[in-house]
RNA sequence: GGAGGCGUCGCCUAGUCCGGUCUAUGGCGCCGCACUGCUAAUGCGGUUUGGGCUUUACCGUCCAUCGAGGGUUCAAAUCCCUCCGCCUCCGCCA
């Protein structure tokens, strides 16, 4: 949530980003108009409570007629009072939802506009020219199979469509690139977490994801627990109703989480293969900070996500989201996008988002400094998210024969495997009775 | 899932039985000032969080806040109910 002060001080600045986001610019006013009434019977109900607390004081040493006057006079302040105090509460909670609803100022810097609107920032690396090398490059879901590493059939037979398995060298290629994400993570100074993938309503609701991307949330109704889409969601709320002495700051952490995503309204969309799917696993960065420092952060993020897919040796660009595109909490986004042969375009690995105070508010997440107690700003980023990488990784590394170069930041964590290669079936290479 | 205990303004703690003088006690820590070659010690003052009013700072003031939400009452940290969390024991279990 924004602050309310801003809204009364320059309500067009707050009107602009909803234009911006192609929202409710209505909201605003009525906004507006529901905290000028949770002031007025605040005020109200705090005149009359006092002056319920002053008369109840003199209740005890009166005597007599006195007494007895006192005790009608404040048996019709008590009534007043809760009649005052509901209304506040009314106002109060009205005022809330309606924030609730506004999203984040969006930076003066992002793009207008809707999702094609976005602006390439910067390209790194050249994609392959397979026909200049004398092939045809095979998917992801083709060399997947051929390796014994994805098994898409068999995760629709169990659990339906967008879900799979990673099998053998899939499952080992996961481990390896999770250590290495978070190794790199580790020497940058963030603290590696595992998170809890079930969150309460206020987790949720706190970081922005029960708007307008509700419906991509699952929710477990007998508990009313949420499946997280991502560890942003429990690494957020990490620090919920807290106030962190600034001398701390920043807070860097490296949440490691499976992620859950109902891909609603996605029909039709990347059906094949592993590229989008209802479960997958994600090295997430998570950065709590001061507001000051938030912008450079921001970079600092995005220089990070860029040094991850540079050691993968993979193609992509950087590109920055337009202001319809932001999601709630964003005031600014960047994705870096990695080069995809089979499809010969660019599709989203990482994002990067400043969300500034907004869900550090939500939170109750607050910093201590020489200034007092104020909320904080907060960031997070893609470090690795895990199917989408191994699609870019196969299909970027492939050889004529269907093996798959392993990029040297990996093969420590592989065993020192240089190549990975097609195998008979899935269990072969794990046999003890293999070779 | 069952039984019991507990939850006080950073930490510890008094207060809860028996409602009003609680404007929540004291200690520790922390901050400021004084004293002091320096440090320590000592003394004095301050130290929950949120909202409103005062111009948005300062100062001041009012209200709320004793895990959360309701209720009883003129009046609730205190009495009643519901929920949440933690601890102990029992049951079940990866």
């Amino acid at each position: 949530m924004i602050d309310l002060r801003l809204l009364r001080e320059d309500p067009d600045r707050v009107r602009a980003s909803q234009r911006a986001r192609g929202e409710d610019v209505a909201l605003v006013d009525s906004l507006l108009s529901a905290d000028e009434r949770r002031r007025a019977s605040g005020t109200r109900f705090d005149e009359l409570r006092s002056e319920q607390k002053r008369l109840g004081k003199l209740i005890p040493k009166a005597q007599g007629d006195e007494k007895a006057e006192l005790l009608r006079r404040t048996g019709e302040l008590s009534a007043a009072v809760k009649a005052a105090d509901a209304e506040q509460h009314e106002a109060a909670e009205e005022a809330q939802r309606l924030l609730l609803e506004l999203g984040n100022i969006v930076h003066p810097d992002a793009p207008i506009g809707g999702e094609e609107d976005f602006v390439v920032l910067e390209q790194h690396g050249t994609p392959r020219d397979f026909a200049a090398e004398g092939f045809t490059p095979r998917d992801h879901l083709e060399l997947g199979e051929l390796l014994g590493a994805i098994d898409t059939e068999r995760g629709a037979k169990v659990s339906g469509s967008r879900f799979y398995y990673l099998t053998g060298i899939g499952a080992l290629l996961e481990l390896a690139l999770v250590n290495a994400a978070i190794a790199q993570a580790t020497a940058a100074g963030f603290t590696p977490m595992l998170t809890p993938n079930l969150v309460k309503p206020a987790a949720m609701a706190g970081t922005g994801y029960l708007g307008q991307v509700e419906d991509d949330v699952y929710h477990l109704d007998k508990d009313d627990l949420y499946l997280v889409g991502t560890s942003e969601v429990p690494l957020a709320a990490y620090h919920m109703d807290e106030i962190i002495d600034a001398s701390r700051l920043p807070l860097r952490y490296a949440g490691f989480s499976s992620c859950y995503r109902r891909e609603a309204g996605s029909y039709g969309k990347d059906t094949r293969g592993i590229f989008r799917v209802h479960q997958f696993d994600k090295v997430e960065m998570f950065v709590f900070t001061t507001p000051e420092e938030a912008e450079a952060e921001h970079q600092r993020l995005l220089a990070w996500e860029k040094q991850w897919l540079s050691s993968l040796e993979l193609p992509f660009q950087v590109i920055e989201l337009a202001s319809g595109d932001l999601g709630a909490s964003a005031s600014r986004k960047f994705d870096c996008e990695a080069w995809v042969p089979t499809q010969g375009k660019y599709r989203e690995l990482t994002s990067t988002s400043n969300t500034l105070e907004f869900q550090a508010r939500r939170l109750g997440v607050r910093m201590r400094d020489t200034d007092g107690t104020r909320p904080l700003a907060t960031l997070n980023g893609t470090l690795c998210a895990v199917t989408r990488t191994i699609v870019a990784i196969l299909e970027n590394h492939q050889l004529p024969d269907g093996s798959v170069r392993v990029p040297e930041v990996l093969r420590p964590y592989l065993g020192g495997r240089e190549v990975l290669e097609p195998v008979a079936s899935p269990t072969a290479a794990f046999s003890t009775n293999a070779k």
